[in-house]
DNA sequence: AGAAAAATGAGGTACGTACATCATTTTTTG
DNA sequence: CAAAAAATGATGTACGTACCTCATTTTTCT
C-alpha cells in the first residue's frame, strides 16, 4: 500500500512542490484555478498530511497545566495521579502536563494565579475552580493572551465558548434520583441529601436534576433539604446525626460530594444500610469498597482517566489549531453497581 | 522548555551518537560499562524517544481489518460506521482499517477466509466470530504467521494469550439482573429471557451471570428458560407470543441480544410495559428511542466507538512491538437510563 | 509594447531518529 | 608482543513536511 506524499500530490496536480506547499499552507500568490486543481488532486489521490512529519517539524513541546483544588478527597487524588500518568505516557508525544493546587476558598488568589501565568511558559490550562467573577475574568483574559483553556469538571457561567470536559450535572443528579427512586421499590419516606457546599453550580445542578426526577416520578419519596458539610468532619457528623435524630422515615441517601466516608459512617450507626438506598458520587477506593460491602447501592461516576486524557487531547488539538474530535471527548455519566465495577 | 535529543544524550553520557544509537536499539558490540553509562544518562536528563521522528522514519502504513458478521442488527451497523470513521481520522497516522463481513453461520467459511489472509497484506485483525474449533485454529495459525489478532467483543476459548476487547459477559448479565431485580421492587413473578441463540458463549455467560444474581438476591423472581429467536422475525413473534400466553406473572424481561425491536413489539401487545422492567443490550437508535418512550428501563451497553478505537490502538501497539496501555483499553459495562443517555 | 505585478518553479535546510559504512581506538587472546 | 576481536567514533542518508530564497514564467495594467 502506497501512501501519497506531497510529491505525489504535486505530480497528480501537475504543479510544483512549491505550489503544493502554498496551497496546503494557505500562502498567498496562488491563482484560484491552481488551488482548485490541487484540491481536486487531494481528493483524487486521497492525500493526507503525514502527522508524524508535521509534528517532527514543529517539534515544539506542549506544556499544559491542571489547576485543581488544594484540599480535597480521594477523587482529587485520583485525578492528580491520572495527570502524572498522562504526563509520563505522553512525553514521547511532546506533551507535558503538571498540576497546580490552589486554595479554592479564595477566588482572588485563584484569579491572581491565573493572571500571573506567562503565556510563553504555558500552552494550555485545564481549570477546575468554583464559579466566581474574578476567576472567570482572569480565565477570559488569559485565553485572549493565547493560552488555551479547558473548563475541567466544573464550568464557569458565561464561558460557553471555552471547551468543557465533564458531565452534565443536572443529568447526573437525575440519574441518581432514578436509581434511588427505583431501588426504593414501593417504600415511602424521606431522602437525605448531603453536599459539601451548595454554593457551587455543580451541586445546585445535581440537586435540581435530582428533585426534578423525584417529583415527577416518585411521589412516595420526599427529598430533604441539602446538608452542607463544608468538608469538615465534625460538622458533617453533627448535621447528619442531627437529621437522623429528627427524621425517622429515611429510605434513601444521596451524597452529592465525592467524600462519602464520614456521612456513611454516621448513618451506619443509626440505620441499617441494607434497608435504605444509598447513592454516592465518584469512584474512589472507599466508594468501591462500600459498594462491594453492600454499604452503598450505586456510584455515579465520571472516569477521571478519561477526563484527564480528554482535556489533554482537546488542549493539544487547540494548540495545533485542529478541531477536537468531539464525539470522543464527551464524558459519560457512569452508573456503577457491585456487578459492573 | 528543552526536550533532550539523542545528541544531548550522547553528550550527557560522554559517548558518540553512534554508541547512543547502539544502546537505544540494542545493537551488538557495546560494553556493559557503556550501556550503563548511557542508561544512567537517559534517567538523568529524562530522555524519551521522539515518537514523531520514529514514526516518520518507519513510515509504514498499518493495515488492520475487522471481521464482523454479515447479518446483524443496528449495533453491527454502528460498529461498521465506527470503523469507517476511525479509518478516516487515523489516516494521518498511517493507520488504515476496513471491514470484512462474513456469514458466521458457516465456521469453515470463516476459517477459510482467515487462512487465506496473506500476512504481507495485513498487519492486524480484529475478529468477532462465534466460537468454533476451526476458526480458533485458523486464528492461531494466522497469528503465528505474524498477523496481530484482537478478539473483538466475543472471545474464542483457549485463546487467552491473544488480546481481547470487550466486556465480561458474566458481569454484564449480572448487572442486568441487578437492575431487573431492584427495579421490580417487591413484586414476585417470572422473568422472560430472550436471546438470539444460546450457542454462543457470550449468551451463555450472560445467562449465567443473570441467574447467579437473581438466585442469590431476588428470591421473589423466577427466570424463565431462554427463548432463542435465531434472528428470525416470525420465530421471534411466535415464541415470545407463546410464552406470554402460558405465563401470566411476568414482571421483567431481559433481552440478551442486541436486536430488541421484535420482542418488544410483541410484548407490547399483551402487556403494559410500564408495569414490568425491561432491560436490553446495546445502544441503538431503537433502544435509545425505547428508553426515551419508557418502553424499556435500562440498556446494558458497551460503547462501539471505544471498542473500535481500543482494538485499533492495541493492534497498532502490537505492530510496533509496544505494550498496549491496558488501563485505557478496558471496555466498561455501561448502564444507560433515560437520565444518563 | 513595456513595465509592474502576480504566479509558479527549482532548490535548499531543518526537525530527531534509525540504520549503514568505514576509520580508529581499545581490549582480549594466543 | 603482535594479531585478532571488540568497542567506539565519525559521517552520511533517508523519512515527509514546512518554510525560505531566488529565478523564471505568466498575467495584468498603463
Amino acid at each position: 500500500m502506497i501512501v501519497p506524499t506531497t510529491k505525489d500530490l504535486a505530480e497528480a496536480a501537475g504543479v510544483s512542490l512549491a505550489t503544493v506547499d502554498r496551497v496546503l499552507n494557505d500562502r498567498p500568490n496562488v491563482s484560484q484555478k491552481t488551488r482548485d486543481k490541487v484540491q481536486a488532486a487531494i481528493e483524487q489521490i486521497g492525500f493526507v498530511r503525514n502527522l508524524a512529519a508535521v509534528n517532527l517539524l514543529r517539534n515544539k513541546p506542549y506544556r499544559f497545566r491542571f489547576i485543581l483544588p488544594k484540599r480535597g478527597d480521594l477523587y482529587l487524588k485520583e485525578l492528580i495521579q491520572q495527570v502524572e500518568h498522562a504526563n509520563k505516557s505522553l512525553r514521547s508525544d511532546m506533551t507535558f502536563a503538571d498540576v497546580e493546587q490552589l486554595d479554592m476558598g479564595d477566588p482572588h488568589l485563584v484569579a491572581n494565579y491565573i493572571s500571573s501565568i506567562d503565556p510563553s511558559d504555558l500552552d494550555g490550562l485545564a481549570i477546575m475552580a468554583p464559579e466566581s467573577p474574578p476567576v472567570r475574568d482572569a480565565i477570559s483574559r488569559l485565553n485572549e493572551r493565547g493560552v488555551h483553556i479547558v473548563q475541567f469538571l466544573s464550568a464557569q457561567e458565561n464561558l460557553e465558548q471555552l471547551d468543557f470536559v465533564g458531565v452534565n450535572n443536572y443529568a447526573a443528579g437525575a440519574t441518581a434520583a432514578k436509581i434511588v427512586g427505583k431501588f426504593s421499590g414501593s417504600k415511602s419516606g424521606s431522602i437525605m441529601i448531603i453536599s459539601e457546599t451548595m454554593l457551587s453550580s455543580d451541586s445546585i445542578e445535581r440537586r435540581h436534576g435530582f428533585d426534578a426526577v423525584i417529583n415527577a416520578r416518585f411521589e412516595n419519596l420526599r427529598p430533604l433539604p441539602s446538608l452542607e458539610t463544608y468538608g469538615e468532619v465534625s460538622r458533617a457528623k453533627r448535621i447528619v446525626g442531627n437529621q437522623l435524630e429528627h427524621c425517622d422515615d429515611i429510605v434513601g441517601v444521596y451524597i452529592m460530594s465525592s467524600e462519602a466516608r464520614i456521612p456513611i459512617e454516621v448513618i451506619c450507626e443509626k440505620l441499617n444500610l441494607n434497608d435504605i438506598t444509598v447513592v454516592v458520587h465518584e469512584r474512589t477506593p472507599f466508594s468501591e469498597a462500600a459498594l462491594k460491602n453492600d454499604q452503598i447501592d450505586a456510584i455515579i461516576a465520571q472516569n477521571p482517566g478519561h477526563a484527564v486524557r480528554s482535556a489533554l487531547r482537546i488542549l493539544r488539538a487547540r494548540s495545533e489549531a485542529r478541531e477536537p474530535n468531539s464525539a470522543q471527548e464527551s464524558i459519560r455519566i457512569e452508573i456503577l453497581l457491585d456487578e459492573n465495577l
